[in-house]
DNA sequence: ATGTGTTCCTGTCCGC
DNA sequence: TGCGGACAGGAACACA
């Protein structure tokens, strides 16, 4: 699933199609995803221009001339995906309907984004648009990790006392915003820091090293995404999922790729969830 | 307040 | 080819 620059990738991705432009029709295939849509969804969006397209954490919030704000959440499963653009020099038609296209919105000029997800963890919501800070399902979250409120002494501070694994720290959202399994399992392979660590037991020093580095991974692939986004998009129309080559996620018994290392990388489980690390390098 | 486990849902993959 | 189980990029929620 998408973790943050996955969300900025789709984000990036729907600017062309939507920003600026205006929602000739909704349509709400269902009641709710993770939890019911709000009241009358389909006709609040209906005829509503997007006046901006941001991004908060790894949630999309698109700002309606009526003064809301769509409010969007893709969870484990959810995609989104453009037809009938003009989509680098090919033009698509829609393709047909399928299973679980929950959300569909027809664009002036005949552009089509349609939101699909198979697991229905996704979530949408409006609010009034000056009060979507305070939404509850955004108020309580962290920093952005790449703005200037996530530094050294912010993450020293937000650790500090904290008996949790750094692993479960940095999952958690209200610490730093939008980093997930994938990239918190980079980050600390990068940082050579052992996840099982308890957070407000790392030496500032080592904490200092790591927010640069959680900097570096998301913006690289943020990166990587705007480089898939450019070549994939055209295929099929679908945004965010993106060919990346990881160092630890995912590579249980392949050879840690830490200059003269020569150690393994392991799985193991930690709240549910397997986190991927060196047992040699990551001390 | 903090930490941990459960839960929502479908799809895919792997071993037998 | 079928079946069962493990697992999946999230995070709210209930409970110790």
């Amino acid at each position: 699933m998408p973790e943050l620059p996955e969300v900025e990738t789709v984000r990036r991705g729907l600017v062309p199609v939507l920003e600026g432009r205006r929602i000739a029709q909704a349509h709400v295939n269902r009641p709710d995803l993770r939890w019911p849509f709000p009241d009358r969804m389909a006709d609040r969006l209906t005829g509503q221009t997007v006046t901006a397209l941001r991004r908060r954490s790894k949630y999309i919030l698109a700002d309606l001339s009526s003064g809301e704000t769509l409010i969007i959440h893709l969870g484990m499963s959810g995609r989104m995906l453009i037809s009938g653009a003009q989509l680098g020099q090919f033009h698509h038609d829609h393709p047909a309907p399928e299973k679980h296209d929950h959300v569909v919105l027809d664009i002036d000029g005949g552009a089509r984004v349609t939101f699909n997800d198979a697991r229905r963890f996704g979530a949408m919501d409006l609010a009034p648009t000056p009060l979507v800070e305070a939404h509850r399902l955004i108020a309580s979250i962290g920093p952005e990790p790449l703005g200037n409120a996530f530094n050294e002494d912010y993450l020293i501070a937000a650790l500090k006392g904290r008996m949790t694994p750094i692993k479960a720290a940095l999952l958690d959202q209200r610490i730093v915003a939008g980093l997930g399994n994938i990239y918190v399992c980079e980050a600390l392979h990068r940082a050579r820091i052992n996840p099982r660590h308890k957070a407000g037991r790392i030496a500032p020093a080592r904490l200092r090293a790591l927010v640069p580095v959680i900097r570096d991974v998301l913006s690289e692939a943020i990166e990587a995404g705007g480089s898939s986004l450019r070549d994939y998009r055209q295929a099929d129309g679908e945004l965010g999922y993106f060919q990346h080559t990881f160092r630890a996620y995912g590579r249980e018994g392949a050879p840690c790729p830490t200059p003269d290392c020569g150690g393994t990388i392991g799985r193991i489980v930690q709240s549910g969830r397997s986190t991927f690390y060196c047992t040699q390098c990551q001390t």
